[in-house]
RNA sequence: GCCCAGAUGGUGGAAUUGGUAGACACGAGGGACUUAAAAUCCCUUGGCCUAACAGCCGUACGGGUUCGAGUCCCGUUCCGGGCACCA
């Protein structure tokens, strides 16, 4: 009787051992070289996992277990990012405490993860709502209330020293509100009255990554723009370091240039304004320097302090006016709609360089947050300017040789400059010196005016970055608490040593009557700075008891730096200790989603360069390496409802018209219009609905009647789309276990495709992996059940086989591309079934290659060979060429009468000796024969071009 | 508009990085075993022409370099992603 492959009975097995004998904990080892693993961990919705989210997880899980082959001390950590906007609406729907929701969660997770045998370290398992961890959040900052970024060290550096050089310049102010007031411009996390993202609908505000196109990333609602006070970080301080690590990380390409983006430096240079006849002058900001001759009018942005001091009496109303409009639009309007708007001030600007009286208006175009809220109009060469100037009927003057700018203006930085100036009384001299850039380059054009300006005094050369400092206040329960209480309105931290302080409890979830966060509900929320403690509201005194901070942290907060907190978990005196630090030093293979690219990332890569400049990070960048693993989409199913009727139609009996308005098909049967909707995937099979499972399904179609084709069978449409619980196309990875194993489910969520692209998920394809594995069994296994492995000496084919795969699985590995091991994997296996292969040495070191990908099999098979300890201690098998090339002939060609093939060689052989085998081979003397070798050519390493012509 | 990454059978995708394009898998078709089904195994499967052998054409399109191009260079088209009144 052949031994069967069972896979439930094999999974359980080794799970509980994994558990028993604690086979993937991890603990420091000086005397072995780390690798750190990470996936970005989740955020524990209700809806569990599904088959897309162990993607991630199962690639650097193979990873993690081939490191350690290689005799790596892997750190392989999981957790959970438990703070979240969803527990938080389900609580306000259902009173729920999102912490029971989120550790129910949880709980699922960690039970649906355990199916899949993963090597997660779970002693060390964090979850950013716990007290211990978010302990750390607080900690740090507080830490960055009490430091300011030092712009000559480039660093973070403690208060205390900007508060002596103050002093020292005797700018120190006595009122301590002011000195707060002063301080809060340079420290790191600081209170700040900006213009925030806030939504209505949710009830607080976002960061500039959690809106998309005007409305809110979660949910879709509008957005619009608010002043209020807020807890930001100085992110931007660091624009150039954030910039200057991304040289040293090897991420994605696409990842870092969408940081770059994201971060947006430009270099210009800053120039002085006058305003004529009046005692004020304002900066404009360029890098378009070479561009200040055609400079017809400047531009202010609405909300610039500016245009108040400008505004000419006879202008004011119209600038009121103007600004009304301005202020009573939202962000998605200006978005959308470009057209021009503007209105002149009254006032001119002086150009420095023509000493040419150009007017300034006021126009929404200009951001106020960005460079100095002021600009130089080019109209010739920049397409807003023009835009503008056309609208207005302003002069637009050309620049660039050869350039038209009738129609349109030219924005490109190529071509020669002239009408700079136009002529000598266009141009004003300073000290004696004329700035002309006529007859350079652009390029050329800009170092000189660069120079002309800083020479002259007229500004200076500046950069400038897009990134905005992140604002941290968000007005939600279920976050991080701020270790903050207010005297006299002013910010004192809680002391270090009180830490974590910890969420309080509330009734509700929901923002209070008057307005006030969620966490205004809560009756304990004072600080007694006498006992050091929280204490009830009802005693606040503001003497010695005082108000506690309502905002709570948002969700980056306790993202940003839980891998450290993975090497040192348990520690409760320090986020991690020096010694944990020093030994893991930072992620060297992170894996996760790429939509974090401007979110997560960036915040983290901040975090971690201010504990860097802290000493608490030992690295500058957290994440060496990073692979994004790409989304698996779901097929969603479509079933029509007519509409105003519980008919539904079989998807072929539909007639389709395209809707270009809307962009989308629509249908039709016998002229009434169709609605698509969902239909729960597992009541489809192929594309014909299981008519009596979806009747089961919800009332409206059991009520319903469904119109069959000719075939009596009702079809539906199918899309591919974003797994999610709404589309009803979810595929839950449990099924999959249950039905295949997990060792099968790892397998092919592998073979499915590169793991950084998306790409639906299809079911079809599994039963080749299972096929396989089951094949892959019956190669240790002899049909009366026995083990087929024996000390028999392999075979020269067994070698050339078994090396063939490993150094192919060696090579995949190394550079994430699992998905063209498996067939490696399947020819190899067909091979050495065929070869009859039963020696143990080739079988041993088939079954190391394969625990990587399917670590349950491995291990029995493992054991089956006689082998005492787990397989995840085994030795990787190291590659050897000797077995693989005896000499090939690669390919022959036919050109100018003579033929020339190629052979591939041993690689330590000697030149004469490749000539010699070469022309002796077996397989060359077939093209050799009746053949004269004009010439030989070795190409360094292993190939010999040989060209010969007929004798 | 600017920047980045792509395009190979019916499908997912291979191709030792310039050397026999289409590995492997799915799907499809045919066959074996079986009373039947499932499971398993074998054969065929880029297109055209052919009874077959053979032959020709084929890696989005157009050029180029090379003895040789899916791979390198130039141009075009299309799809995906990022940024976007950022001066």
């Amino acid at each position: 009787m052949a031994k069967e492959y069972n896979f439930r009975e094999i999974e359980k097995k080794w799970h509980k051992q994994w558990a028993e004998k604690q086979t993937y904990r991890v603990t420091e080892d000086k005397n072995r070289k780390k690798y750190y693993v990470l996936n970005m961990f989740p955020y524990p919705s209700g809806a569990g996992l599904h088959v897309g989210h162990p993607l991630g997880y199962i690639a650097s899980d193979i990873y993690a277990r081939y490191k350690r082959l290689q005799g790596f001390n892997v750190l392989n950590p999981m957790g959970y990012d438990a703070y979240g906007l969803p527990a938080e609406q389900y609580a306000i729907k259902t009173g729920q405490h999102p912490e029971k929701t989120t550790f129910q969660n949880i709980d699922r997770y960690r039970e649906q993860l355990d199916k899949i045998g993963f090597s997660f370290d779970w002693d060390r398992e964090v979850r950013t709502c716990t007290p211990d961890y978010y302990k750390w959040t607080q900690w740090a900052f507080q830490k960055m209330f009490n430091s300011y970024f030092d712009e000559e060290l480039q660093k973070a550096q403690p208060i205390e020293k900007l508060i002596e050089k103050f002093k020292a310049e005797g700018t120190w102010p006595a009122d301590e509100k002011e000195q707060s007031d002063l301080l809060m411009q340079h420290r790191i996390a600081y209170l700040g009255e900006t213009m925030v993202n806030w939504c209505p609908a949710l009830g607080t505000v976002l960061a500039n990554d959690e809106v998309v196109n005007g409305v809110s990333e979660r949910g879709g609602y509008p957005v619009e723009q608010k002043k209020m006070r807020q807890w930001c970080l100085r992110v931007s301080a660091y624009s150039q370091r954030l910039l200057d690590g991304l040289e040293t990380i090897q991420w994605s390409e696409s990842i870092k240039e969408t940081q770059k983006n994201w971060i947006g430096r430009s270099e210009g240079t800053e120039v002085q304004i006058k305003v004529a006849d009046q005692d004020v002058d304002f900066t404009i900001f360029t890098t378009r320097a070479d561009t200040m001759f055609g400079v017809t009018f400047f531009v202010l942005a609405p909300e610039s302090e500016l245009v108040d001091m400008v505004t000419t009496p006879d202008q004011r109303k119209a600038v009121d006016e103007y600004i009304k409009y301005v202020k009573g639009r939202t962000e998605r309007e200006r978005m959308i709609d470009h057209t021009v708007t503007g209105v002149f001030s009254g006032a001119y600007g002086i150009n420095p360089i023509t000493g040419d009286k150009c007017p300034i208006y006021v126009a929404e175009y200009v951001l106020a947050g960005y460079g100095t809220g002021a600009i130089m109009a080019v109209p010739a060469h920049d397409s807003r300017d023009y835009a503008f100037a056309k609208h207005f009927d302003l002069p637009i003057i050309p620049l660039v040789e050869g350039a038209d700018v009738s129609e349109e203006s030219y924005d490109a930085k190529e071509g020669v400059v002239m009408n700079s100036p136009i002529s000598e009384d266009k141009s004003v001299s300073y000290e004696g010196e004329r700035l002309i850039l006529n007859g350079l380059t652009i390029k050329e054009a800009i170092a000189e005016t660069k120079r002309f300006v800083k020479a002259h005094n007229l500004g200076r050369v500046k950069v400038n970055y897009r990134l905005r400092d992140a604002i941290f206040s968000r007005q939600r329960y279920w976050g991080e608490p701020f270790p903050v209480y207010y005297k006299n309105g002013i910010p004192q931290m809680i002391p270090e040593e009180c830490l974590p302080i910890k969420l309080p409890q509330v009734d509700k979830f929901l923002p209070t009557e008057t307005g006030e966060p969620p966490l205004g509900n809560a009756t304990k929320w004072a600080w007694d700075t006498k006992t050091n403690s929280v204490v009830d509201c009802s005693t606040i005194d503001n003497q010695t008891v005082f108000p506690i901070e309502l905002y709570t942290m948002p969700g980056f907060a306790g993202s940003s730096a839980y891998y450290l907190r993975y090497m040192d978990p348990h520690n409760d005196e320090a986020l991690v200790s020096d010694e944990a630090a020093s030994y893991w030093q930072n992620v060297d293979l992170y894996v996760g989603g790429s939509e974090h690219a401007t979110g997560h990332l960036i915040y983290s890569r901040f975090w971690n360069k201010f504990l860097f400049d802290l000493g608490v990070s030992k690295k500058e960048e957290p994440f060496q390496k990073l692979i994004n693993q790409g989304m698996i989409q779901g097929w969603s199913s479509f079933v029509y409802r007519l509409r105003n009727t519980n008919k539904f139609v079989s998807f072929d009996l539909l007639d389709e018209q395209y809707d270009d308005a809307k962009k989308k098909s629509l249908y039709y049967y016998q002229g009434v219009e169709a609605d698509p909707v969902y239909a729960d995937i597992s009541m489809v099979n192929g594309n014909v609905l299981d008519v009596e499972k979806i009747r089961e399904w919800t009332p409206e179609f059991r009520e319903g009647e469904f119109i069959l084709n000719q075939n009596g069978q009702y079809i539906v449409n199918q899309a591919i789309e974003k797994m999610s619980k709404s589309k009803y196309n979810v595929v839950n990875p449990d099924d999959i276990c249950e039905n295949y194993g997990a060792d099968t489910l790892r397998l092919y969520e592998m073979f499915l495709g590169p793991i950084e692209q998306s790409k639906p998920w299809d079911v079809a394809g599994i039963d080749g992996c299972f096929r396989f594995l089951k094949k892959f069994w019956t190669l240790y296994w002899n049909k009366d059940g026995s083990l087929a492995a024996d000390d028999s000496e392999p075979t020269a084919d067994n070698m050339k086989s078994l090396h063939k795969l490993i150094k192919k699985v060696s090579e995949d590995i190394e550079v994430f591309s699992y998905n063209t091991s498996i067939p490696a994997f399947m020819v190899a296996t067909t091979e050495l079934t065929n070869q009859k292969c039963r020696s143990r040495k080739v079988l041993e070191q088939l079954v190391v290659l394969i625990a990587p990908f399917c670590p349950h099999i491995a291990e029995e098979l493992w054991e089956a060979l006689g082998n005492k300890t787990s397989v995840c201690d085994a030795q990787w098998p190291s590659f050897d060429e000797k077995y693989l090339v005896e000499s090939t002939v690669k390919m022959p060609v036919q050109f100018n009468g003579k033929v020339r093939f190629t052979l591939e060689l041993p690689a330590d052989m000697s030149k004469e000796d490749v000539e010699k085998t070469a022309l002796s081979a077996p397989d060359a003397a077939k093209y050799l024969e009746g053949q004269q070798v004009v010439k030989t050519v070795v190409v360094p390493g292993r190939i010999i071009n040989i060209v010969i012509k007929p004798l």
